[in-house]
DNA sequence: AATAGCCGCACATACGTATTCACAACGGCG
DNA sequence: CGCCGTTGTGAATACGTATGTGCGGCTATT
């Protein structure tokens, strides 16, 4: 009833427009935004000028289709389904600021999507030329994502994810030592006593991450003497609600230890809540030790000793090798180191 | 030395390939794909069947170049510059999967950036045409901030953000009631007891949600005949840090309290730390309450009692109604309810 | 002084899709 | 039996940029 929208559709430059206010063509135009020496410097200075007077911008759609490139790479996170859908494990959330920085750059603009594991994804990033390739990452049953990633292969879609670098694991990985980080973790543990060591999380190949992880924890306790009890590991899922179950399942079954590796800070916080729950004191009782470092692990009571993982060089050494791929350099697949952080729930 | 490169270079299938294949011309398969009425279904059919057999995909640069439209949204995080430059604000990556996720469901892809509150903006999302619109989250000084809202408003830059919806705020704005959320955690204090209410954060138009929180509270305090004491309230950002500072200088005043309300959880938590410390008990000599509800908040020591914000709607609410803003709709700045969580910080 | 060479720019065109317009075939109606 | 509306498709073109090619005009060389 106020009349008409008071919205100007107010033309947008072209490069044609620049051109005849410079007195030059368009393809002098593009070749001067973009820093071909071709042009001489007085007619760049004098579009420059007029481009930045007219706010111009250059149409990425259409440098993109004309490039055949698009200078964009396409993020997915993806995760087992949760009940409560919100929740993302908050180690990849911490990455997510290195990957988007580390991306701007290098010149890049980042896709953001979420998936679930289980549905189809939208692999479609690269085939519609949306991206130039793809960054993968999330924790979740690598059997079933196995299917997902021989078909990106197949597709030859450029992509990196992290995870578990295994001989023979499809695609370029980016991942932690995580064998390595495993044995320290027990190193740690077996150093200040403790000789019943358990182990919450997923110990098979749908979890190679976990599983690496419990591995490094076994191969410590042999060289330390020990004979590492089978009975003492509890499969566990990413969550808290798993970890609480888990040390139940502990006690269900009758065990004896005084030390708990959880696969992750997430399970980890599960697992001291149910200890405190039965009474048990954290170190006195039972050490317990996560892996992550996420933000709440210096909050729990007793704060948690885990296992850091850089993210920052994460975000980085992602995108750079995505960035490589694309390029079509050869890559490799890389194993940072993880950094034990200790704190008081082992060492009181 | 391993030879040529066994990458082969597939040539991509246009709408052009399809047609030739299906005997048509390239525009009836791209009015077929595109669900347009006036292909008969048969012809629709067998085009699909062919797309389908070749893994076609639009190619969306093309596509949006024609079109002029992107189907994409811009995120944009800013903060204040920190000492830690990877510390995000958790209640707003708590949103970020539901912004990905009501994107993905209205047929939008997101692109995700972070931007320090100083730096120069890439404001030139929607002028490259690479988004349609953007979204705007974060916490900082919004004073800096409202230059460039300003001169995205001037550039007639579809955008919503994030923050305080107060009379003539600029731009269309999502943002928790923070006024009549401030009110609610003051009247819990107050129903418990309390008369001496401290708030950590800042209380100036810089930081307007924060500011309106502190009213809120003031405003619950005068309605209950209690008259709120400036010295109470200390200045702070959101960070640990600050809240721990907060409750020193609260300390260095040697003022009274008997409960303290953080404009945030993570001020809350460094001043948790901070009361600790000091050997005061919580919520015995002070009671505690936060805001924003993060992952964290159920974790400290007594769990927090904090507002949630409901980031499911509010990530809905934001895209949704940015969409409306790009269709031309008449939109209107929406207020969302915060609700009252109460765990032991203050109840014991 | 004439030609070779280089520099700076214009011309033409391609990237792949979506849309406007025109048009052929067809059936129904008078 | 001819006219017209409907339905389905093709031809032409535009979206805005980037790049290969060609061509004037200038300096440098013999």
């Amino acid at each position: 009833m106020a009349g008409q929208s008071a919205r100007e559709a107010k033309e947008r430059p072209t490069s044609f427009d620049i051109a005849q206010l410079a007195g030059v063509s368009q393809p002098t135009v593009s070749r001067a935004l973009s820093g071909n020496p071709s042009v001489s410097e007085a007619t760049r200075k004098r579009i420059e000028a007029i481009a930045r007077q007219l706010n111009y911008k250059v149409d990425k759609n259409a440098s993109s289709l004309r490039r055949r490139e698009s200078k964009t790479l396409a993020l997915l996170f993806f995760e087992d389904p949760t009940p409560d859908q919100s929740l993302i494990n908050p180690f990849f959330l911490s990455m997510l600021g290195s990957l988007t920085r580390t991306c701007a750059l290098r010149g890049y603009d980042l896709l953001t999507s979420f998936q679930q594991l289980s549905s189809d994804w939208h692999v479609d990033y690269e085939d519609s030329r949306r991206a130039d390739g793809i960054i993968l990452l999330g924790y979740g049953d690598f059997e079933e994502y196995r299917v997902r990633l021989d078909q990106l292969i197949a597709q030859g879609t450029h992509f990196v994810r992290w995870g578990s670098a295994q001989p023979g694991a499809p695609g370029t990985v980016i991942g932690c030592d995580n064998i390595g980080s495993g044995a320290a973790a027990a190193e740690h543990l077996i150093a200040l006593g403790r000789r019943r060591i358990g182990f919450i999380g997923q110990a098979n190949n749908h979890y190679p991450e976990f599983f690496d992880r419990y591995r490094g924890a076994c191969e410590a306790q042999r060289a330390a003497g020990l004979d590492p009890n089978p009975a003492l590991q509890v499969d566990a899922l990413n969550t808290q609600a798993a970890g609480y179950e888990a040390v139940q399942e502990l006690v269900r079954r009758q065990v004896d230890l005084d030390a708990l590796f959880c696969a992750s800070d997430t399970i980890a916080i599960g697992a001291l809540a149910a200890l405190q729950e039965l009474g048990l004191t954290v170190p006195g009782d039972v050490a317990v030790i996560g892996f992550d470092d996420i933000p709440a692990a210096s909050l729990t009571h007793p704060p948690l000793t885990t296992v850091a993982q850089n993210y920052l060089l994460a975000g980085e050494t992602l995108v750079d090798t995505l960035l490589r791929l694309i390029r079509g350099d050869a890559v490799a697949s890389v194993t940072l180191p993880g950094k034990l952080i200790v704190r008081r729930s082992t060492t009181g």
